[in-house]
RNA sequence: GGGUCAUUAGCUCAAUGGUAGAGCAGUGGAUUCUUAAUCCAUUGGCUGAAGGUUCGAGUCCUUCAUGACCCA
């Protein structure tokens, strides 16, 4: 029988056959000594996930052979997920690795043994005895009491290929989670990196809020909204794009150094880097501007880093990494480690442009670096020579865009875009050229950015930052705008563009701008998109491998339910 | 949105247009210190869906569904 209704049913009559007991018991609970017993063993083991410990194989060399038992050892817990049957052993999958069990009929109790023969590959199952060492060296529990602790009832992936379908993967991530462990290994370290960004903010002062994921205004961030609807009070509401607005409400409220770690949703398209809900961390900090938080950032990320890579070793080197072969990454398995260790760039947008253009033939030099001067008269005619000139040469798609870009600001950003951004990573590498190296991007026209603060030396431009790592945008930062009459002015700007059609605009917000008439302090703010710093971090292809459940269109239904 | 590729047994994969196969898992048996356990036997398929071409389609064509990758 191979069909999947007949796998189940030889698998009910195996639960059937455990008796009184039946296949799904409630009588197996784990202390918190047993979990330690079980960690002890499996580290002791040595596996894939725990990686083999200095001192380790000593200590196996230390335990008994079985028949060298005195009967005075001290017992032993393994419990888990069965997932090999390999002669008289038994291969239990816990949270942190696989361990084995010596299970013999002959040792056991009369009840052991016979719910020991219908173990199914899959099923939960529990045993406990002293730790003996293997003629092969390896270590073992030897089993003195199995218990059954719950019945799968569908068979478990291939055990030696795992589950390789991405898009089963993806969909029956419970599935992969324990099909594949290094795909679990890598959630733990995505929640390493979320609690080491939170206690490097609270290290520094900055006190955990939460705003809310309702809005009935659209604004926070350039970006379409999910809208809904709450029945009682009769209400549109969007969920948030972002949480900048009311975060810097608690500014003005004198909460001075507060951040977010939350959830943003935009109605947007689905691809490698994006799914229409994302994690965002932001902080804003008064009295700072958007240099200290350039400087914030660098230290941020190397720390996280560096506990992200401590804590989960054999992520950053994965075993077996040597005889890497040519397979690609199809088992979720980590592709490596960024440690952000390299310097930084900082290069202002301007200047990335030029840095692009240099050399390169079919653009006027001169006319670029014309670009640079903050002499409006002198500019305008420059750009519009150079900007002709790129509108020749990119790609349709780009030229359709760049034709939208009307203003100086906007063309200085499109352009931005359509030449720098796709060769970040050629044109910013670390001191020895091994490798890219993230860069700050600084210095955004204004028509982009709605809620920063101008520079003082040039009302055209704003004190901003975006960060690119692997030439993928993971944060944004600027000196928050913080005069409620220039705020009022760009939210005016945001209306006439929503009425142009633009579907990202944002909605006048007249009490945030209220809020800013009673006073905030001067500030900066930043973003992270924490989905990406964990793909970036990890060199994870996809943004679908950072997130438990990513978006799906929902599965056909094969069996009419 | 555009292009390329994929979809075959529970899982991983094969099959010049000519009888749909293997390994694992399952089932029956043997063995019981194995490391992808081994040995013998054996079950299992509407080849993603619907049309078409053909004496004959998993394979060629069209449409659709889902996913992956690239481009934007």
């Amino acid at each position: 029988m191979a069909t999947e209704a007949e796998l189940m049913a030889a698998r009910a009559k195996h639960g059937e056959a455990l008796g009184e007991l039946g296949p799904f018991p409630n009588g197996f609970r784990a202390t918190v000594d047993m979990m330690q017993s079980r960690q002890a063993f499996v580290a002791l083991s040595g596996s894939e996930l725990v990686g083999e410990q200095p001192g380790r194989p000593v200590a196996r060399e230390a335990l008994p052979m079985e028949d060298g038992l005195t009967g005075d050892e001290p017992e032993v817990w393994l419990f888990g997920r069965v997932v090999a049957k390999r002669g008289p052993f038994l291969v239990i999958r816990t949270p942190e690795g696989d361990g084995q069990a010596l299970v013999r009929a002959d040792a056991l109790g009369e009840t052991d043994a016979a719910a020991l023969k219908v173990v199914d590959l899959g099923d939960h199952a529990a045993v406990r005895g002293p730790a003996i060492r293997t003629r092969t060296g390896a270590a073992a529990v030897r089993a003195t009491h199995y218990q059954h602790v719950g019945k799968a009832l569908l068979p478990p992936p291939a055990k030696w290929h795992g589950l390789k379908d991405v898009e089963k993967r993806y969909r029956e991530r419970y599935v992969d989670l324990f099909a594949n462990p290094r795909v679990g290994e890598l959630f733990r370290a995505r929640s390493t990196i979320v609690r080491a960004l939170r206690d490097f903010l609270q290290g520094q002062g900055f006190l955990e809020v939460e705003t809310p994921l309702l809005h009935s205004i659209r604004g926070g961030a350039t970006a379409k909204p999910f809208s809904t609807h709450h029945n009682t009070l009769d209400l549109p509401l969007y969920l948030r794009v972002a949480p900048e607005l009311y975060l810097k409400r608690l500014l003005v409220g004198g909460l001075e150094r507060v951040f977010e770690i939350g959830r943003c949703f935009r109605n947007e398209g689905v691809s490698t880097r994006h799914n229409p809900e994302f994690t965002i961390l932001e902080y804003y900090q008064a009295y700072a501007n958007c240099d200290d938080l350039m400087d914030n950032c660098e230290a941020m990320l190397r720390e996280v880093s560096r506990v992200a890579a401590q804590a989960h070793p054999t992520l950053v080197n994965p075993p077996g990494a040597d005889d890497a072969s040519d397979e690609p990454n199809v088992d979720g398995d980590g592709t490596g480690f960024r440690s952000f260790d390299v310097p930084f760039h900082r290069v202002t947008m301007r200047q990335s442009i030029l840095d692009r253009v240099a050399g390169r033939e079919g653009l006027h030099p001169t006319g670029v670096e014309a670009l640079l001067t903050t002499d409006a008269v002198m500019h305008g005619e420059a750009l519009e020579k150079v900007f002709a000139q790129v509108m020749e040469k990119v790609g349709r798609e780009h030229r359709e865009a760049l034709a939208k870009c009307t203003t100086y600001g906007s063309k200085i950003y499109g352009l931005f875009e359509a030449l720098v951004e796709p060769h970040l990573t050629s044109l910013y590498r670390s001191a020895d050229g091994s490798q890219d190296a993230p860069v700050f991007i600084t210095e955004f026209p204004i028509e982009v950015s709605p809620l920063a603060r101008r520079k003082d030396a040039d009302p055209q431009w704003v004190d901003r930052f975006e960060l690119f790592v692997d030439g993928k945008e993971v944060a944004n930062a600027f000196s928050e705008l913080n005069d409620p009459e220039d705020q009022a002015g760009r939210f005016q700007d945001q209306l006439l563009r929503r009425e142009g059609g633009d579907e990202e605009a944002m909605d006048f917000d007249a009490d945030y701008v209220r809020a800013l008439r009673h006073g905030m302090p001067p500030a900066a703010g930043f973003g992270l998109g924490v989905d990406r710093l964990v793909m970036l971090m990890f060199r994870q292809p996809s943004i679908r491998e950072v997130l438990l459940f990513p978006l799906l269109r929902p599965a056909v239904s094969t069996d009419g339910d």
